[in-house]
DNA sequence: CAGAATCCAATAGGATACTG
DNA sequence: CAGTATCCTATTGGATTCTG
């Protein structure tokens, strides 16, 4: 009996049906998003937004390697794409508080996922590294 | 009665705990993972082996726009992280042949958890940034 | 406080040519 | 076929300065 291909989570057919139409590769539903999460920050935001609304300054502070200009660019893009919601209070000097919008905070389970997936196989990747690494080193010296 | 933060995933709590100590931002496990997936080509490839195991030539037709170069540097950290398992058949000229291990299955798990959250909001997302534009475009022609 | 604007550095990644 | 090596471009993102 011939080995069939094991379908995964029908990720492989999906991607394939994208491929054969070289014109449109960025139409591709598994890299559009790929291109999203694959911004340093647009995930950390929301991930910093999770707990409560928070504002400008202290998004910054929660993360503190981010800029000024990043954490702009990102907060508008996220704004833009609904996953944000922005509010400015009149006050003296303006206050602007972010928070999630539910579709924002939808977006939280995939990356949770992600993240318990990167927990739950650290230690084996460290090890496979590790391996790698001397067998590596040991051609290198033969 | 207080709104109480609301906890999403634990994600929140997992990424203060590591934005307290400046030091090691890079050791955050969600930053970890995130800059994995960052790149382009290290989710495309495992996709691309997830229906059976391909060749090198075969997966740069599977990712028509990636070059040989990225698809070797590509390979050699999944092959390092123990996502990918090289093997070498010393045929002439030699066929090399690339498949997924168990780790590197299980990764796309949560990568097709985050492309059918992509494909489920894909209409409300358009939909935000119609409103957004048009708030935008209004704004600068008032 | 909450940005906008400008300039500059680092990195990712492509094109091409060559090799066993 | 399965790469390696070199060069070059583009995108990302940081630092700094300025403003309402």
């Amino acid at each position: 009996m011939p080995r069939l291909p094991q379908e995964n989570h029908g990720l492989g057919a999906l991607f394939e049906q994208w491929s054969a139409n070289e014109r449109d590769l960025d139409k591709c539903p598994v890299r559009r998003v790929l291109s999203k999460i694959g911004n340093r920050w647009t995930t950390l935001v929301p991930i910093a937004l999770s707990q409560r609304p928070l504002r400008f300054n202290e998004i910054v502070r929660a993360i503190p390697d981010i800029s000024k200009r990043m954490l702009t660019q990102t907060l508008r893009e996220l704004e833009r794409d609904g996953l944000v919601l922005r509010q400015v209070f009149p006050t003296k000097p303006p206050t602007v508080e972010y928070q999630l919008t539910e579709l924002g905070k939808s977006l939280l389970e995939p990356i949770a996922g992600l993240v318990s997936w990167a927990e739950a196989t650290r230690l084996e990747i460290e090890q496979a590294r590790l391996v790698f690494d001397r067998v590596a080193s040991d051609g290198a010296n033969a």
